[in-house]
DNA sequence: TGCAATATCATTTTT
DNA sequence: TGATATTGCA
């Protein structure tokens, strides 16, 4: 085991694998090798087995991405170590458990589509009128509630809004109606193993017997139910290793307790605490700036950051006239770094928010740059998508009376919403879920003949298929069914164009492929609700790794905690936007959005560009905009301003050699060779 | 019942 | 502005 490759501190938590450990990790500090390396340890000089290792990340992203590190440094053995996220674990101790605690054994997920309607129902069944309330923001306060471990309270009279009391009123229909249709949402995903862990004390056993040691990375950002969970499953020994940086956390809309890590001490007596504080990744300019920036937050684990590699580029503070110009900016730059040799996988731009991707997706494809938008949920926001995947909800859980509700009809089968309504008040007045009374449609009072009809030839349609799918098979099943019921001649008949509706059946046939390359992993044990789970455990699209190389990166400031790039884009620094001033109604959180500043201009590793808009379309409304308080906080020396307002960054070819003239002069740069064009 | 035009209305981040 | 909800019409 060869740890010379390591600083001082760096070998310190590697080599402490007893007791609890508080692992202090600044930015590109090295913490992921840290972990690994600490995997390896354990493996081959403390002779741990790898089964007996439980190591959480926060994303599967950075799961999948730790597991293949730690084979290359480690060997196949590191394959055998859990390696997953809370989300995952909890699913799957559920997997084994939900029986104990009134679940179905195929107990379905319920993903936020799900939790609105059911949120909906509640509201309009309390009286609550649900145009005047966004039945999301109730979500998010009842989510918050249980990732606090407490529930939804009204506020005291006249203070605070109404939300709280709506809030407060549905939760406990809410729960019901979860359980009613077999489904746990994702915060259930680690409060029931908790409970599970706290009533059954040989459930607990049988984990805390198998996992001796725990490592849990990203700890700034873990919530109360999962601070509890781990409690749990350290045991007796506590050999629980935490990394964070309290300054990279950036979730507490989520339920994130920065002081989780502030009082790790407190939750785990005897712990012991090491720092990484040497950076490197980035030039000393930007870590400069980036500790300029965080400086100003109070309450922070002092740590100072330091780097060796002194000096670097300047940081270019753009203005630009508006977010196309912005845009335009970006693109032009990136393929001018392009050109003079910068890998696109070594360039990212990242934003707040996911809307701020469009313009540059436009520019960059104006450009001829290759990109990749990472994250976002243009994918399973389509209406087919969602369809076919209430079918599959449909045929692995028939309980689940909301995808039954939406796919009914559809493909339009003639079971209107009369029909409908006749059935689901059925279901209520009787108790019996809604599948059961469709099931007996012919038994329902007041239904006409043909009606029943109708329905009755769903239900066999579903019960056929639900049969097919009890054997595998499931991408042919899928196929088969999709053909049974013309899929595609529907989807092309909602629209008009050709083209949309190519998008639409090939956006179906990206969700088949990818429901085939799961059963070709899980092998003849394939089945539907395990891929549901999959696909509700984790967003990423495609299955493979998708195409960093040859591709620009664009993603959130927060899907970008972790990774790094050597030039950095962060567009948007504008008051309101980074810092975002939060949903009206709730408060915003200035040094949260300090600390996602931190994390954007930490990801760069040789060259970083801030670029902002005097004014932005917003509404449809042209609005000015003020420069990002962010932009102040950054010492004058190691920043360039580009002011780009007046100008406009040309589209023609034959101009971009001009404009990049005007811009060398303007950045001070080196003469070089324009770009090769392309 | 199904479709198309019209009205409305939002606006953060993600497991 | 652009996506979705709702209404109105065939």
């Amino acid at each position: 085991m060869d740890l010379s490759g390591l600083n001082a501190p760096q070998r310190e938590a590697v080599t402490t694998t007893e007791g609890p450990l508080l692992v202090l990790a600044g930015a590109g500090s090295g913490k992921t090798r840290v972990i690994i390396h600490r995997l390896a340890y354990l493996m081959q000089k403390r002779k741990v087995p790898a089964t007996s290792i439980l190591a959480v990340t926060f994303t599967n992203k950075a799961a999948s991405e730790m597991r293949e590190r730690a084979v290359k440094l480690a060997g196949l053995a590191a394959r055998k170590v859990t390696l997953c996220t809370f989300h995952a674990f909890g699913a799957e101790v559920m997997r084994e458990h939900a029986s104990k605690l009134g679940f179905p054994k195929k107990f379905a997920i319920a993903d936020m589509g799900d939790q609105v309607s059911i949120i909906k129902r509640a509201m309009r069944e309390r009286n609550v009128d649900d145009r005047a309330f966004d039945a999301r923001k109730v979500l998010s306060i009842i989510s918050r509630a249980k990732n606090s471990r407490t529930e939804p309270q009204p506020k005291p009279e006249g203070q605070g809004d109404d939300y709280d009391l709506v809030a407060h009123l549905v939760f406990p229909l809410y729960q019901l109606a979860l359980k009613a249709q077999g489904a746990v949402d994702f915060d259930d995903l680690l409060l029931l193993p908790a409970r599970l862990f706290a009533e059954f004390p040989q459930v607990k056993k049988q984990y805390t017997d198998r996992f001796r040691y725990l490592m849990v990375d990203e700890y700034q950002d873990t919530n109360a139910a999962q601070l509890e969970l781990l409690v749990h499953l350290s045991g007796k020994d506590k050999n629980v290793c935490v990394v964070g940086d309290d300054d990279q956390c950036i979730y507490s809309w989520r339920g994130a307790e920065v002081r989780n890590i502030l009082d790790f001490e407190r939750h785990f007596p005897g712990a012991k605490e090491v720092r990484l504080e040497q950076n490197y990744r980035s030039t000393s300019v930007i870590l400069d700036a980036a500790n300029a920036v965080i400086a100003k937050n109070p309450a922070r684990k002092d740590k100072r950051m330091w780097t060796e590699t002194l000096g670097g580029a300047a940081i270019q503070s753009v203005v630009a006239p508006d977010e196309n110009e912005e845009a335009r900016f970006v693109a032009f730059q990136i393929k001018k770094a392009v050109g003079l040799g910068t890998p696109p996988e070594d360039i990212a731009v990242l934003y707040r928010t996911n809307g701020q991707s469009r313009p540059i997706e436009e520019a960059l494809r104006e450009v001829g740059v290759y990109y990749e938008v990472i994250g976002g949920q243009e994918f399973f926001d389509k209406r087919e998508v969602k369809d076919v995947i209430a079918y599959f909800k449909v045929l692995a859980n028939p309980l689940d009376q909301i995808s039954l509700l939406r796919i009914v009809n559809v493909p339009a089968r003639g079971i209107g919403d009369v029909t409908l309504e006749r059935l689901s008040s059925f279901a209520q007045e009787t108790g019996k879920p809604l599948w059961d009374v469709l099931k007996a449609a012919h038994e329902v009072p007041d239904l006409p003949r043909g009606a029943a009809e109708k329905v009755a030839e769903f239900c066999v349609l579903m019960e056929k298929y639900r049969a097919q799918y009890e054997k595998g098979h499931l991408g042919a099943t899928t196929r088969a069914l999709l053909a049974e019921i013309q899929f595609a001649d529907a989807a092309r008949a909602s629209t008009h164009s050709m083209t949309a509706a190519d998008k639409k059946i090939r956006a179906v046939e990206d969700l088949i492929s990818s429901l085939e390359s799961f059963e070709q992993k899980e092998g003849a044990r394939a089945r539907l609700m395990n891929y549901l789970h999959r696909l509700s455990l984790d967003t990423r699209e495609e299955e493979e790794e998708p195409e960093r190389r040859g591709n620009v990166t664009l993603m959130t400031l927060h899907s970008a905690k972790g990774l790094e790039w050597k030039l950095v884009f962060l567009i948007g620094l504008e008051e309101d936007l980074l810092p975002h001033s939060g949903m009206q109604g709730e408060p915003p959180n200035p040094e949260e959005e300090r600390r996602l500043c931190y994390v954007g201009i930490t990801r760069a590793r040789d060259r970083l560009v801030l670029t902002r808009a005097a004014q932005r379309v917003k509404r449809g409304k042209a609005v000015p905009r003020t420069p990002s308080r962010f932009l102040q906080d950054l010492p004058e020396a190691l920043v360039e301003v580009v002011d780009l307002v007046g100008e406009t960054v040309a589209p023609e070819p034959e101009q971009q050699t001009k404009f990049f003239a005007g811009l060398r002069e303007k950045l001070k740069a080196p003469p070089k060779p324009p770009p090769t064009g392309g």
